[in-house]
DNA sequence: GTGGTAAATGCAAGTAACTTGCAGAGGTGA
DNA sequence: TCACCTCTGCAAGTTACTTGCATTTACCAC
């Protein structure tokens, strides 16, 4: 795990259990977004099984702590990755078979100038998904 | 109601019912997204009650004929719009006071090609909302 | 109008994702 | 090693939304 990440969670006062490791071991090893539920299946194939509240429950708080990213396709659940030291980027997903797949990329930085002077709002995020057909479902 | 949408209802087969009209008239009052909680509240304030389930049925119902868009913030709830005779727009979210506003713009037609041309998906669709803090909340 | 029919509705019960309360376990700094 | 405070697991609760089914209603042909 690196380094980072654990400095982090000390300067917010976390410690670093066991179950909280396996939980970041197994966002760290899913470069795309998962469900909590994902993740809960993770610990248990690799045998550091942790209750899904607590995956919730970290979940959250790496959210809070800004090391991990929530997103959403409008599901009914949300997915999530770890966003230290990755680049921000976007999602696309198939509406057959649900497949993700990153983008490399966000046009928004100059909107989010525009917005701010538009609306007067401090805008501190935003998210976008795109949906589609893959090769093989369209 | 406007006359399209009457007429894409019976294209589609739909029959024109009392809580179907109610609830397309609390949509249509409403320029901001409102959730199906807020549905049925407008329903019943308008003395038009009908079960949430009946606004549930027809928010999905109204969505696949392309009458209704939903929106989602990460809230937990989804959020509809008529989208008939609006122009494509997007939102922007306070995340103190959850004030909503839209943003008449979107930046994403180029960005969609290039997307159609990296990844091989045929892409019909995308999410795109700003979250911040309103003048009121900042 | 009248009657048939397919769609729509309301109610009750069910599901899935996520949250909360609480008692016991476990990191961590002194 | 001790004490403290966080973290965890379990059980129960909440919320948004869905499903099944019997009854009602809109709509079309006559």
């Amino acid at each position: 795990m690196a380094t980072t990440i654990v400095s982090r969670l000390k300067a917010g006062g976390k410690k670093l259990t066991k179950a909280r490791k396996a939980i970041l071991a197994v966002l760290e090893r899913n470069t795309l977004p998962i469900t909590a539920a994902e993740v809960h299946a993770g610990l248990v194939k690799s045998h550091a099984a942790a209750d899904l509240v607590t995956v919730y429950r970290n979940l959250a708080m790496l959210q809070e702590l800004g090391l991990v990213n929530a997103v959403g396709f409008h599901e009914g659940q949300m997915r999530y990755e770890v966003c230290h030291g990755r680049a921000h980027h976007h999602h696309i997903q198939c509406r057959g078979c649900g497949k993700i797949i990153d983008l490399m990329l966000c046009p928004l930085k100059k909107l989010t100038k525009l917005i701010e002077e538009q609306t007067k709002f401090a805008v501190d995020g935003h998210a976008l998904e795109f949906f589609g057909w893959c090769p093989q479902c369209r």
